[in-house]
DNA sequence: CAGCATCCGGGATGATACTG
DNA sequence: CAGTATCATCCCGGATGCTG
């Protein structure tokens, strides 16, 4: 099911709406660490230390926080293991790759101008 | 120039690294109010006040904050008209066009899948 | 190792009034 | 009409300490 340009905008030409579903699911997902926690699972799975040393700079708070919100929306999988001491693997969902799919080809976009855009 | 996947992580696997361009022109365009400006303005030109109305929520010193940024990174196009009253029209640059060339397929994804993905 | 609870400061954001 | 200036506020997110 495939979304015109048109259908993406209110019925009044209005950017959606305050607090419409989209929003809300573009600031989970576009928000500072989101995309980067994202695209570290692009490369696969991670634990919680991998993820914590790969997305530099993130405190736990914030990528415990993260992760439940990507969990609840179902881009992310975790998986628990009864072991000692505890492991936790973090994997994309058929949906996290779906959404990475069109993720990455902006972010390589992005990588690959930056310097240039922000040499003023 | 394409970059590749792996092109575009640190040296030693991390995701970017922090104060890196990338993640600064990141948090310009993914910022809450950037896409959706970026959104609006991909329709066509359109005028200071046409785009208040457009971007729904939006405070006036928030666009015009936003609009500042992304004319600076050169993604928007901004015309002063000297007349009175004063017209000023905003535009994509076809750095826009480019940038909203990857990022509208992510968007029309998001919008497409929202409710379904809120719905826990 | 993989988190959670708590505190807290500051930048992001909003509301309002005003101006060229 | 198209902004700027100012002030108030909120909540993001960092730091720290603790636990199963």
């Amino acid at each position: 099911m495939q979304v015109s340009l048109s259908g993406i905008r209110g019925a009044h030409g209005e950017v959606f709406t305050q607090g419409c579903p989209t929003r809300e699911v573009l600031d989970h997902v576009l928000s500072k660490w989101g995309t980067l926690v994202l695209l570290a699972l692009t490369d696969g799975t991670l634990r919680w230390g991998e993820l914590r040393r790969e997305v530099d700079g993130i405190s736990e708070k914030m990528l415990a926080s993260t992760l439940r919100t990507l969990e609840a929306d179902g881009f992310v999988r975790r998986e628990s293991f009864p072991e000692v001491p505890p492991r936790v693997e973090y994997s994309l969902t058929d949906r996290g790759r779906e959404l990475m799919d069109r993720m990455l080809p902006l972010m390589e976009w992005i990588a690959g101008h930056a310097e240039e855009i922000l040499a003023r």
